[in-house]
DNA sequence: ATGGTAGTGCGACTA
């Protein structure tokens, strides 16, 4: 089973680039952020003449999050536990079924910047809820995978350019700090765990060059539970269609397990 | 310190 994760930045906007990327790759899941669109304005028809049954939890103008698969989904749950004053769509949940369950947790974690500040605040406090969230799932010791756009460089390696993030809110130590709480619980980086190297990312920011320059970062992640990490056979990249028409500024991280 | 680009949706915010 091939799962990725794909922050589109605008379902309206990459509508065309998303449906080439699906065409392509041949994704069984694929968990999208920043749909930036309402539930009821999501092209599902394009998605579902593909093979794919399409949830989504979507909000005016920013954030939201979708799962799209080629197999059956159930229990689908939408919002991070933790905080019912939070109305930001960031957070989708859903079983798909192969040979076996696997538990989807679909994450669009916010930005946090300006540093010092309330986003920043809300960063911290949306990620311990993240923790809170991986400590329920773990319990039933039941494979799952906690993928998305994480905002979070995990360390030097991820950057072509870190010290130009030293201040920033997906560098900050208290980030790292906080993301590594979550993976300490047991969470292997899928990316990092199979291509130990520097110099893979899957973010190129619009402005100044990135993407020619290769000034990227790597902050789109796959978290697999120790019983996902066990299953995995393969993961990677999707870097080339940065260079596309209309792309978004991330690119698809995926990884295959053998369920 | 600023501005550089892009998306949503038509002003201003987010990233």
């Amino acid at each position: 089973m091939k799962i990725a994760s794909f922050n589109i930045n605008g379902i309206k906007a990459r509508a065309q680039a998303l449906c080439d990327w699906l065409d392509s790759a041949q994704p069984d899941v694929a968990l999208l952020q920043e749909i930036k669109s309402v539930d009821e304005a999501f092209p599902r028809e394009l998605i579902e003449e593909r093979g794919y049954s399409v949830e989504t939890h979507g909000q005016k103008s920013f954030n939201g999050v979708a799962i799209l698969s080629k197999l059956p989904l159930e229990d689908v749950r939408r919002g991070l536990p933790g905080d019912d004053n939070d109305e930001q769509a960031r957070w989708i949940e859903a079983t798909v079924i192969g040979k076996t369950a696997l538990r989807l947790c679909g994450l669009y974690l916010p930005n946090g910047n300006p540093v010092p500040g309330p986003k920043y605040d809300y960063k911290l406090a949306w990620m311990e809820r993240l923790r809170a969230r991986a400590i329920e799932l773990l319990k039933s010791e039941a494979p799952f995978v906690m993928a998305g756009d994480y905002n979070i460089i995990p360390q030097p390696m991820d950057a072509a350019k870190p010290e130009a993030w030293e201040k920033d809110a997906l560098f900050l130590p208290e980030s790292r700090a906080a993301f590594q709480r979550i993976t300490n619980l047991g969470l292997t980086d899928a990316i990092r765990a199979r291509h130990p190297g520097a110099g893979l990312y899957s973010f190129w920011d619009y402005q100044a060059g990135a993407w020619q320059r290769n000034n990227g970062i790597r902050i789109d992640h796959l978290l697999l539970s120790p019983q996902a990490a066990d299953l995995m056979t393969d993961c990677g990249i999707d870097k080339e269609i940065r260079g596309y028409d209309k792309p978004s500024d991330h690119v698809p991280v995926w990884a295959e397990l053998d369920l």
